[in-house]
DNA sequence: ATATCCCGCCAGGAG
DNA sequence: CTCCTGGCGGGATAT
């Protein structure tokens, strides 16, 4: 309600800062550092500043692509960007497998259809799987996510609409619900992988219509391949640096708070006072590079209560409440920042204690 | 107008 | 039952 509400009359909400596009380069930026292992689903929406839903969206995406694995409920384990090579050459056998090769672009359907192209869908249904929630397996964000990928690696594609994409991975359906619905996942997968730089898109020459095109491992790309495994290993990085380059890219506006704050969550290992001292750095950081007296409110919405929040309700209301003390904008803001921090570290201490030590 | 796609309802599943 | 998952598509935004 307080978001939709938002998102009508509150004059700074921007919708890019809110896309899944920047969520995933924060998701990414948060967690591919040193000592990420293992990632807590609500320590990810908590730091990140986002319900948990969205966070699904991206793990499920980032899973399909080998960068992340489930280990437990709630529970993600951090494979990183080098997994990435790996799960795309298994996802192209698979592909070839299964006929991915046959999709031709031209007439934006399958040629060669020895098989229907429904059964194509069904990666390996070999076994007698007892398919009662295959039907939601075979809806999944992650398997359409790793179809869509087929598509890139298998066909001779260059170029491809995610209307053609939608076309040739929906099952001959006509049915333009469906289709619809299938451009619209198609829209979350090609954002997460173009913040990735797995994908880019592009005018299509003929049609004139938006297409991406495939980038995959081919270097250059601030996470890929063998880049990432550099990003690894070099220490923590320079405030500021990192915002300035990645996050302008799509997002006009400078980046959330959010994503300071978890730059700010490195050092929660220390003392409480080490982390003031860092906040105290931090404050000026964030006025160079983040805040202007201009900043876009992007916290009022950040803290707005979800019902899967209710664990820990005291410090959302705690932040709330206080907010409206302040009349500058960056003070405001600040204080979230600090808030949303402390709640983070307060979730992820009570997370370590029940899980108990690392398995 | 068309292309995007955020947002959160709510059904289904796990514990 | 409670809480975790995550399909789904209404309708607001971006171009």
């Amino acid at each position: 309600m307080a978001s939709r509400d938002s998102r009508t009359k509150d004059p700074l909400y921007s919708r890019k800062e809110k896309s899944l596009s920047v969520l995933c380069t924060n998701f990414l930026r948060l967690y591919n550092r040193d000592g990420v292992e293992s990632i807590g689903l609500d320590a990810a929406a908590l730091q990140l500043g986002v319900e948990r839903r969205r966070i699904y969206d991206i793990v499920n995406i980032l899973e399909s692509i080998g960068v992340l694995r489930k280990k437990a409920k709630n529970q993600y384990t951090w494979k990183g960007f080098g997994a990435i090579r790996g799960a795309l050459k298994v996802l192209k056998e698979q592909g070839l497998k299964e006929e991915f090769d046959t999709y031709d672009a031209n007439v934006s359907n399958w040629k060669a259809c020895s098989l229907s192209s429904d059964s194509k869908m069904k990666w390996q249904e070999k076994c007698s799987e007892p398919d009662k929630s295959e039907h939601r397996r075979e809806k999944s964000l992650g398997l359409l996510t790793q179809n869509f990928v087929k598509l890139f690696l298998c066909s001779d594609v260059e170029l491809l609409s995610l209307d053609r994409a939608a076309l040739a991975l929906l099952g001959d359906s006509n049915d333009p619900t469906a289709m619809r619905t299938k451009v619209r996942r198609l829209y979350d997968i090609a954002n997460v992988f173009s913040s990735m730089e797995l994908i880019e898109k592009i005018r299509d020459p003929q049609s004139g219509k938006p297409a991406f095109r495939w980038i995959g491992m081919e270097r250059t790309s601030k996470y890929g391949s063998s880049a990432a495994l550099d990003v690894k290993s070099s220490k923590r990085r320079v405030f500021g640096t990192e915002i300035s380059n990645t996050v302008v890219k799509r997002c006009n506006v400078n980046s959330s708070i959010d994503l300071n704050m978890g730059k700010c969550l490195k050092d929660k290992s220390k003392s409480v006072k080490d982390d003031l001292s860092t906040a105290q750095h931090e404050k000026h950081v964030l006025k160079e590079f983040v805040f202007g007296p201009f900043t876009p409110n992007v916290t009022n919405s950040e803290a707005h209560l979800n019902k899967n929040h209710r664990r820990i309700p005291d410090w959302e209301n705690l932040s709330c409440a206080y907010q409206p003390q302040y009349r500058n904008q960056a003070i405001s803001d600040l204080f979230h920042h600090y808030a949303s921090a402390w709640k983070s570290w307060y979730v992820e201490a009570e997370e370590k204690q029940q899980t108990g030590p690392a398995s």
